[in-house]
RNA sequence: GCUCCCUUCGUCUAGUGGCCUAGGACACCGCCCUCUCAAGGCGGGAACACGAGUUCGAGUCUCGUAGGGAGCGCCA
């Protein structure tokens, strides 16, 4: 049987770092064994679903490259269905009509906490046969078994034995005519024919339930994997509040899809020492079985590291659209200053973002903004830095060809012939062409700027000197 | 309260009874390289939550304790 898994988010938000991290474990372990990927969406709580957050969504992985084999399916286009299959338990049954109100239910579970008991529903229309009668507060509810147990093996928490008298009737369709998520999910896998069902492990306490409804229908089950939590930096749940953004965030940011998908398949997951993937290699590797049962933090800090890894790796071409994108965010017009695929090998060694890349690269496409008071201080005032200038004003006029190496060994003559060490004669070019002590070797930054711009630059900043 | 789950360096992890004087990576510290900043190279400190038991032998198996988490909805 081939197999078939499926991402079900419900559209209540973004596309958040614990989702992405599922969906990513779906999609791999349905490419793992050429099998198909669902994408469905929950979206029975009419309440706080929104067309924004399913956007949201579907941005969110279209960016990682999650693509979808099927779907998106929508809950709420299979009502029928739900209402279909709840009438065939009704009729076997194996649910019944309730009527409690909702402030009953309350009571109920005020008196059995009050008892120190789980707080559940009573069963008390399981039995009684009463007709049917149409109340606005009519719910369906299932037939759990009473006595037994359900014993499920978990493929990353392992054997789980749950005792039926732990579960109550829950309930399975609401009395606004909304099946209830239990039920839904389990109709949909059904008829999804999903083989594996991956998610977050607080569904763990719902499986017992939903394995019942499947036996009830007499219906194969399906395997589970539930995934530990992502944990904040801090060892906290991550929430609004607290750190929790959507994975388009990281976009802005400054991160690579790939790089995001890196560190999130390393967040529970291991194949020895490896810690780099190719979206290849993690097809071919992963296996849902090697999933770690415990929570993981997220670290900001190894996905940085991990991001400048693909920025210094990646084929600088590809990255050059998306340095493009961040430049354009931030203002900057990349046809005014040097190819961005240039760029790239510049900076690549030196940050860990493109967002901090695109804010490095302005010194290429933007006039100097803002003058290093000390910089021009120290290495535009000092007693070699008029002579330093005025000889790479006039190299520079004369090179042959723009490009690093020949720059470079202008700016060796320079050093030799006044005899001066690389740093006294680096650094007086390094201000004027930048404003600051920092940027790339001398030779890229120069060549970077362009012969015209580098020589008035230099000009400019030969006028600081000299006035100095 | 009840049920279920989790527990190896600061963090992510390797480890499936002897190969472990517990390995790697990030982070941190030091040295080297060096035109700045980085990157890179080399080196360093740093962990099996605790207690019993099983066994010739336990990070690895069992039980308990502690700590953490999830769930107990007409939310998903």
């Amino acid at each position: 049987m081939s197999v078939r898994t499926r991402f079900a988010p419900s559209p209540t938000g973004f596309l958040h770092i614990g989702g992405a991290r599922t969906a990513l474990y779906c999609w791999l372990e349905a490419r793992h064994h050429g099998g198909s990927f669902v994408l469905r969406v929950e979206d029975t709580d009419r309440e706080r679903s929104t067309d924004e957050a399913v956007q949201a969504i579907l941005d969110g992985m279209r960016w990682l490259g999650l693509d979808a084999d099927e779907g998106p399916f929508y809950q709420t286009e299979r009502l029928d269905r739900y209402r279909e299959v709840a009438e065939q338990l009704l009729a076997a049954g194996k649910a019944y009509y309730a009527y409690e109100t909702p402030q009953e239910i309350d009571a109920m579970r005020e008196a059995a906490r009050a008892k120190g008991e789980k707080p559940r529903y009573n069963g008390y229309y399981r039995d009684r046969n009463e007709p049917y009668r149409d109340d606005p507060h009519r719910v369906i509810r299932f037939k759990n078994p009473q006595s037994g147990s359900v014993v499920f093996h978990d493929k990353v928490k392992g054997r789980i034995e749950w005792s039926n008298t732990e579960l109550d009737d829950f309930v399975l369709f609401r009395s606004d005519g909304f099946p209830t998520y239990n039920f839904a999910v389990v109709v949909d896998d059904l008829d999804m024919g999903i083989t594996e069902v991956i998610r977050g492990d607080d569904h763990v306490n719902n499986t017992p339930r939903q394995i019942n409804v499947y036996e009830a229908l007499g219906a194969p089950v399906p395997t589970f994997a539930h995934l530990p939590m992502i944990l904040g930096e801090d060892g906290q749940k991550l929430s609004k509040r607290h750190g929790a953004v959507g994975v388009m965030q990281y976009r802005e940011d400054g991160y690579l899809p790939h790089a995001l998908l890196n560190y999130l398949v390393r967040l529970g997951w291991s194949h020895g020492d490896q810690e780099i993937f190719s979206i290849e290699e993690m097809v071919r590797l992963f296996d849902i079985a090697d999933v770690n049962a415990s929570a993981a933090r997220f670290d900001m800090a190894k996905l940085g590291w991990l991001n400048q890894q693909y920025l210094k790796n990646e084929d600088p071409a590809r990255i050059a659209p998306e340095l493009e994108w961040h430049l354009r965010r931030i203002g900057i017009d990349p046809s005014t200053g040097p190819a961005p695929a240039e760029v790239v090998p510049a900076l690549c060694d030196r940050v860990q973002t493109l967002k901090d890349m695109a804010e490095r690269a302005r010194v290429w496409y933007a006039p100097i903004a803002e003058w290093d008071d000390k910089a021009v201080a120290k290495h535009l005032k000092s007693a070699t830095a008029s002579a330093v200038l005025e000889a790479a004003r006039d190299g520079l006029r004369t090179l042959d060809a723009w490009q690093p190496e020949p720059i470079h060994e202008l700016v060796q003559r320079i050093a030799e012939r006044l005899e001066l060490g690389m740093g006294k004669v680096a650094q007086p070019l390094r201000v004027a062409l930048t404003g600051t002590q920092v940027s790339p070797s001398i030779d890229h930054t120069i060549y970077l700027a362009g012969r015209d711009e580098a020589i008035r630059r230099v000009e400019h900043a030969l006028a600081i000197s000299r006035a100095g």
